[in-house]
DNA sequence: ATTGTAAAAGCAACCGGTTGCATTGTCAAG
DNA sequence: CTTGACAATGCAACCGGTTGCTTTTACAAT
């Protein structure tokens, strides 16, 4: 590998004066910068981006963590779909992603500070919130710009976030199933110790208490995300009978389909008997059987707007400071339908 | 940020014994180690990985390049099911993962050799091989190790790769609908730049001969691997009349998914009156309409091999010679039926 | 007490760029 | 022909680690 000096030495001049014509913010002679230039090129000289990293205390990488990657993460359209918000938005500034993220928790806290401590990057986009761990906190000390991918816990006020509203929007799924005669809605959420799974959960409350339902407690359930969780979800909540929920809300599409098949083998027509709503919009929940009645979240518009604002605040020096609340839509489908009435 | 001559002088000592005790490859002495351990607890020391990137002339990054993202490339499970095999392997080796891609064709491409070039990276793996531009060619002369996935084209003998064969997987593909009686049958390939669509190209023309049966040109179409790709490529086919097909191989499953719409809206019953397989067994086809018969690609294992084999090579510190077939399973869902007699 | 030996720590060069400041070169005005 | 002013280039320190080699230290053997 050609370094700045094999350049300089072939083309007669000092090595400072091949750094300048690659940084390009300098006065240059045009017979120099030409002289230069076919130096490098009959070389192959490229400049060695680590060594520029460090002299000039900037990486131009990006990193994007996953604090709680789950069996199964990638199964979800949420992971692809921030990835296209990423690189599309980073890619435009000339930034590189890193991705951080493992299936075991520990270890991509540990991973995450790392990358952090170590300055591999120059900003950083967490995914999501856990509750279990303070990384907000964390993160704070660090000194590093860094925008959430969700709301923060009250304490935090100033932190940067891009978030999509889940309390409300999930209320708004639900107001939308008690319209269409249902009162046994269940509610099945992710991980219980990442935010967006309680936020949901308090949106499903405030909604069920608006319009005078009492919750049964076993109407809230938890499948982590997974589309087994949404089956085995079913499977418990089916031992109600009198009670069994005649609607679901899942909060991803993937749960969301584990209803649907738990219902089908048991042969409950949906929508007929059963209504069920998932959550993303991905693609998949337009090819389901029956296809999926969603609330889409725009997950690759949040991250590209998450990402803009960690470019632009790694730019100015200092702490981002914009929140954004992104908007949902109700895609109805063919999933959801009117409540039997007995 | 405290730097490792910070930590020698609250320690006392000389800042290569506070290098030796991170590094951990020297004798240290047990008093003066946790007396620097000590001081850089103290001042929340972490070595800055850039500059041991530099020193090093190690990176412990290795980049997984797209050649050819397109649009709603990230859609397919193609990425996520990579992604998942790469950072599995990665992580295990402590290793990082850099991300390159994006929408647009040249810019990869330019951005493949910057990493390269400039050194960002210590390997690279390369997500698929285009025809229509040499990159294996270049990353040869880059000296930089790297692991394709795919077979590259017979020129190049001595690279690495892992491949899934997928024309002969294909073929079996076709003898299967073969078997069902079917004799008029599609092939509907992503882009024809990508040697993947060639192969399983190559796979369906080679079964189709073996059992006799002459192709209709315009049997063959491509849908760049975007759900619209399959559903416009349907529209094509259904003008033939007569001569429209009774089967469709899609060579992944959102064609698939694409194909199925595109029936369904013609009131086509699917597998009644015609036959559908995908390619990938991504979890959508479990759950599509009717469920799809699809040709598995265990594309996490291919790139966890990948990545084993390229992260082996980086530590030898010579190119990867390893070449790798792993095998795929088709599994038969209900989008295929016998063909109908007229 | 002296010498030998090995372990521990220090020294300084190096990785490959960048950049503030000093020096040289060029040309126009006086 | 000077002098001034500014553009172009050179010089050297710096970014923050690593590591081969040398020196110091400690302790055992003579």
């Amino acid at each position: 590998m050609p370094t700045i000096r094999d350049v300089a030495t072939r083309a007669g001049v000092h090595p400072s004066t091949v750094s300048r014509v690659f940084t390009g913010k300098t006065q240059i002679s045009e017979v120099t910068r030409v002289r230069v230039l076919a130096a490098a090129d009959a070389l192959g000289f490229q400049p060695n981006a680590v060594a520029r990293s460090l002299s000039m205390q900037r990486t131009n990488m990006i990193a994007v963590v996953v604090p709680h990657a789950f069996d199964g993460y990638f199964e979800d359209s949420y992971f692809p779909e921030v990835m296209r918000g990423v690189l599309r938005s980073a890619y435009k500034h000339e930034y590189r992603v890193l991705v951080g993220g493992s299936s075991g928790r520990a270890d991509e806290i540990v991973q995450l500070f790392d990358i952090v401590g170590s300055r591999q990057a120059d900003g950083i986009l967490v995914l999501s919130n856990r509750l279990d761990v303070d990384i907000v906190g964390a993160l704070c000390n660090q000194n590093i710009p860094f925008v959430l991918m969700g709301k923060p816990t009250p304490e935090y006020e100033e932190v940067a976030w891009v978030d999509s509203n889940d309390a409300a929007y999930t209320g708004q799924v639900v107001d939308y199933l008690i319209g269409l005669g249902h009162r046994r809605i269940a509610y099945v959420g992710g991980d219980p110790d990442v935010l967006v799974t309680k936020e949901r959960q308090r949106g499903y409350c405030e909604a069920m208490a608006r319009a005078g339902i009492e919750i049964v407690p076993e109407w809230i359930d938890y499948g982590f995300f997974v589309e087994d969780g949404g089956y085995q979800a079913v499977q418990r909540m089916r031992r109600l009978n009198g009670d069994a929920p005649t609607a679901y809300y899942a909060a991803n599409d993937l749960m969301a389909l584990g209803i649907l098949r738990a219902l089908r083998e048991q042969g409950i027509d949906v929508p007929g008997e059963i209504s069920v709503v998932g959550t993303n919009g991905s693609l998949i929940s337009a090819h389901s059987h029956p296809p999926l009645t969603t609330l889409h979240v725009p997950y690759a518009d949040m991250t590209a707007k998450a990402t803009s604002i960690l470019l632009q605040s790694i730019h100015t020096g200092d702490m981002p400071k914009a929140q954004h609340t992104i908007d949902c839509q109700l895609i109805i489908r063919e999933s959801t339908g009117p409540a039997i009435t007995m």
